[in-house]
RNA sequence: GGGCAAUUAGCUCAGUUGGUUAGAGCACUACCUUGACAUGGUAGGGGUCACAGGUUCGAGUCCUGUAUUGCCCA
């Protein structure tokens, strides 16, 4: 370690995360905390990242994603589990090549076709290789335990390996076909896109009625269209059958205008009568439901595009070369011209844009390559269905379902070159057209004996190697000590907005391939947007650098504050702002430290408090500890469970409100006060319970916590607060022996509950704090009496009151003598400040009076209920019994205000 | 059109299987530089839990409907 990260707090006036994250990331990564050991008899728990692009920056999104699995995978390390957290990045088709075609189009006026496909993508590589190491830079600067021995590029060769045998695998079985289809184009990219690659947005747009002439001349019909510019690749008008205003049209013929060509009016369920005029023009070329009505009826399809969205030559010497929208509108005005626009509605509807180009896509019939999903779904939905795998939040197994339940065939080939070459080879031999899918370009034509082939020029979508990704990154298919030990894995933590992209894709591959789920639970996370709700977003300008984040608050600041400003299963409302809650935290860790650094060297037993019992601690003490037992489970079960936000806030609640609101300062009056002896135990307890938090907040905030741990000798020179045991809550008979019951934590809070009330009356009448007070105590019972009496060096001190502690009898002969008191009623007791020539009797009756009411209020609520014979009946009999002693207590208290109200009367 | 959520303090959110007088952070008010911490402390103000019905001894919590907002799918 160096000097800097191992000075003394006390030496430094506030703790400096840039120093300790640099130092201990280096550490720990030097040591080999992160590494997962196959050969461990340990029982693994292991996670792969979900590969951020290789084009991508951090963004808040990934510090999110990525503090999680971090938190998981720091927790189950102590825990006693192997765990192994696999990291890499995915190879991006699209993003890249777009990337890299950008680059040089600006720098040296290139495109990939002057370059050709082999000299680009060497181009590509080089680019890979210069800044494609961006994002997991990056990610080391939020401390995750990665093991960065591990990390996998999705075009390695072991994972391009990996995609090959799985097209092979499923080519042979017939899940892996090449066919005519409607896909979605994205005329930007130039590729075809699969489904899940179409964003539909409402868009603003019109329908365009059109007039179709018969061809007998006895009339027209008129359909509406939203794409006028598809008409030039019109097959056929359909209405519905039951339709009665076109059952005399059905089978007659119509003349396409502007193209001429007779086309029929065919009869089809599918047509909504209600949409438009109740007739459609059809384009099975152009549009999904078309092209399902072609088939339906053997019509003609005509495709009118090209691949950039201009019209084709089978659109006509007139419209060939125009792109889309201009064609559109010159179709319109000819239309126009002719007679035939019988009107223009405003029509909002939805239009899909390619996810990539943010262009709209132009379905059309194109061959490509599919992968038929319904055999793979069904298993995939089955474990999901049957529990083997666990959605957290558990309400996204619905959205799985219908996207399984209602599948399509998966597109998988793109019009790229950046990615996965698809393994079909075609003979070249006049007349063949034989289709070899191999690894390698095959010698001999199995259908003519021809050895020369071409290989098929597309790539595969990026996603056919990602849904491979949490067995490929440990070396299938060859059978790895890491494939046996890690696979399946145990969580995976990502965005529902992949969960049909990636996260159902790969419980497919997982059973088909593995036989196996590829993990048991799958955490879905929240999405960040700014304060105002807004998606972040470059345009907006609203999308913090998370590095600058962390530069000015701390990584350890930045981990907890999202994790802590995470609702439950809800978006997550960012601002840089709250940030300050993380710091504060972490400041106000340190400042704990730094207290207790006046004290002296840490107890050298404090891990253990097996010497301790309840005579030996005060009240204050065993409070601390039932509430250090409570939050040990709490915290527990809570990340057991995936909530995370729970966990977060459950570990600063008590660490602020209870262990330095509560216990420091009542730990200090004993540490300045009292006999050594009670110092000494003070300090066991109060190390113990800052060494179980240190490592009950570990996983949250890493830094921090090893740079104290350190200081204090928590662990040792060579160890690690990783490597510590997670806290466990104590035995029962411990339990009992340190007398650190719930029991005994709520009379303890009682006492604080007096001392509050003692401190609003020293501020309703403005006594200094430094001013002495003098208060008398009678406790409602021996149990309070006691354990005042036992706490009377820290009750006087958090008070700064010289306290006397009686009995209701002696406090009756005391009062008709003493002079006028500020009264507080509490459970616990009355306590009684003297405040001779300051007290307010009419401000003091008020009060009384006020607390009077709400007392009455509850008791009545008590006694109403008790008085009910359906209550006592049906209510469990422990809540009978508490609202008996509530009823009580209540009206003990009212006894006692009452005699204080008539006093000062 | 179908589905999923959400609606609790000025703002952002908690609130476990229904059971004490509904909580936190930020913001706000007053006081306080006290030997851990002003990135702080003490005390305090602030909510008819979106609305309307219903179930129940008891509803923020369960059911039905309505309104508003957001997301996903077609």
């Amino acid at each position: 370690m160096s000097e800097e990260t191992t000075s003394k707090p006390e030496s430094k006036a506030a703790y400096n995360p840039a120093e300790a994250e640099a130092f201990w990331y280096e550490e720990w990564q030097r040591r080999g905390y992160f590494k997962g050991d196959p050969a461990s008899a340990k029982n693994p728990y292991v996670i792969v990242i979900p590969p951020p692009n290789v084009t991508g920056i951090l963004t808040l999104g990934h510090v999110l994603n990525n503090t999680l699995q971090d938190v998981l995978i720091r927790f189950e390390k102590m825990r006693g589990r192997e765990t192994c957290w696999v990291p890499g990045t995915d190879h991006a088709g699209i993003a890249t090549q777009a990337r890299v075609e950008h680059m040089l189009k600006e720098k040296e006026k290139l495109t990939r076709h002057d370059l050709g496909r082999e000299k680009f993508l060497e181009r590509v590589w080089q680019w890979k290789n210069q800044y494609g190491g961006t994002i997991v830079q990056q990610l080391r600067r939020l401390g995750v335990a990665c093991d960065w021995e591990r990390e996998r590029f999705t075009l390695d060769q072991g994972l391009s390996d990996a995609v090959q045998e799985v097209f092979i695998r499923l080519h042979k079985k017939g899940l892996i076909y090449k066919g005519h289809r409607i896909i979605n184009w994205c005329p930007k990219s130039g590729t075809a896109l699969s489904n899940e690659e179409v964003n539909y947005k409402e868009t603003r747009g019109s329908l365009w009625h059109f007039r179709y002439p018969l061809k007998d001349g006895s009339g027209h019909i008129v359909v509406a269209t939203t794409r006028p510019e598809t008409m030039l690749g019109d097959t056929a008008v359909a209405v519905n059958p039951k339709d009665e205003r076109y059952a005399a049209l059905i089978g007659k013929l119509i003349v396409l205008p502007l193209v001429g060509r007779e086309i029929p009016i065919i009869a089809d369920e599918f047509v909504d009568p209600a949409f438009g005029t109740g007739a459609v023009k059809v384009t099975p070329a152009h549009d999904p439901n078309d092209y399902e009505m072609g088939l339906r009826h053997k019509l003609p399809m005509i495709n009118v595009m090209n691949d950039d969205a201009s019209m084709n030559e089978d659109a006509g010497a007139e419209f060939q070369g125009l792109d889309r929208n201009v064609c559109r509108k010159k179709i319109v005005k000819m239309m126009d011209a002719a007679g035939l626009l019988e009107k223009i509605e405003e029509h909002t509807h939805q239009v899909g844009f390619s996810e990539r180009g943010d262009v709209p896509v132009e379905p059309r019939l194109s061959e490509q390559w599919f992968v038929k999903m319904k055999p793979l779904a069904e298993p995939a939905l089955a474990a999901v269905e049957d529990g083997r795998i666990k959605f957290h939040p558990e309400r996204w197994t619905k959205t799985y379902r219908h996207w399984m339940e209602n599948i399509n065939d998966w597109c998988i080939s793109r019009q790229l070159w950046w990615g996965h070459r698809i393994p079909a080879y075609y003979c070249q031999a006049e007349g063949c057209g034989e289709i070899v899918v191999d690894k390698a370009t095959p010698a001999k034509c199995p259908k003519c004996g021809g050895s020369c082939f071409k290989q098929d020029e597309d790539v595969l979508d990026t996603w056919f190697s990602s849904w491979l990704w949490p067995f490929s990154v440990m070396g299938w298919p060859e059978q790895t000590a890491e494939l046996k030990k890690f696979y399946p894995t145990a969580t995976l933590v990502t965005g529902p907005d992949i969960i049909f992209f990636w996260v159902a894709r790969m419980i497919m591959s997982g059973l088909e391939f593995m036989g196996e789920v590829p993990f048991k639970d799958v955490y879905f996370t929240s999405i960040i947007r700014d304060d105002k709700g807004r998606k972040l977003s470059k345009s907006l300008n609203n999308s913090p650098d998370p590095l600058d984040v962390m530069a000015q608050y701390g990584t350890d600041a930045l981990r907890f504050t999202i994790i802590y400003i995470a609702p439950v299963g809800q978006d997550i409302r960012y601002a840089n702002e709250k940030c300050e809650i993380g710091r504060n935290f972490a400041t106000k860790l340190w400042n704990v430290a730094k207290f207790r650094q006046r004290f002296g060297d840490l107890t050298a037993e404090w891990a253990s408090l097996d010497t301790l019992a309840a005579k030996d601690l005060f009240p204050h003490d065993r409070w601390i500890l039932a509430r250090l037992d409570a939050i040990t489970s709490g915290t527990t079960k809570a990340l057991d469970n995936f909530d995370f936000h729970q966990y977060a806030h459950d570990i600063y609640e008590f660490v602020w409100n209870e262990f330095c609101d509560w216990y420091l300062e009542s730990a200090k009056a004993v540490l300045n006060a009292g006999d050594d002896a009670a110092k000494a135990r003070t300090l066991h307890v109060f190390d113990h319970v800052f060494g179980m938090i240190l490592r009950l907040v570990q996983p949250l905030m890493p830094f921090i916590t090893e740079e104290v741990a350190h200081s204090f000798g928590f662990v040792t020179k060579d160890d690690s607060l990783m490597l510590a045991p997670w806290p466990k809550p104590f035995a029962d008979s411990a339990r009992e022996r340190l007398g650190a019951t719930p029991a005994m934590a709520a009379l303890v809070q009682g006492k604080f509950a007096m001392l509050s009330g003692g401190r609003n009356v020293r501020a309703n009448y403005k006594i200094a704090q430094s001013t002495k007070i003098s208060a008398i105590i009678v406790p409602t019972d021996d149990q309070y009496r006691q354990l005042i009496v036992d706490d009377s060096v820290s009750f006087s001190a958090l008070l700064n009151a010289e306290i006397k502690i009686i009995d209701a009898s002696e406090w009756q002969s005391m009062s008709s003598t003493s002079p006028a008191t500020s009264a507080v009623v509490s459970d616990a007791g009355t306590m009684y400040i003297p405040l001779a020539g300051l007290i307010d009797s009419v401000a003091e009756v008020a009060k009384l009076k006020k607390q009077k009411e709400a007392i009455i209020k509850a008791r009545d609520g008590y006694k109403n209920n008790l008085a009910k014979d359906s209550f006592v009946a049906n209510a469990p009999p422990a809540v009978v019994e508490m609202t008996k002693i509530k009823l009580a207590d209540s009206e003990a208290m009212l006894v006692r205000v009452n005699e204080q109200i008539k006093a000062l009367e």
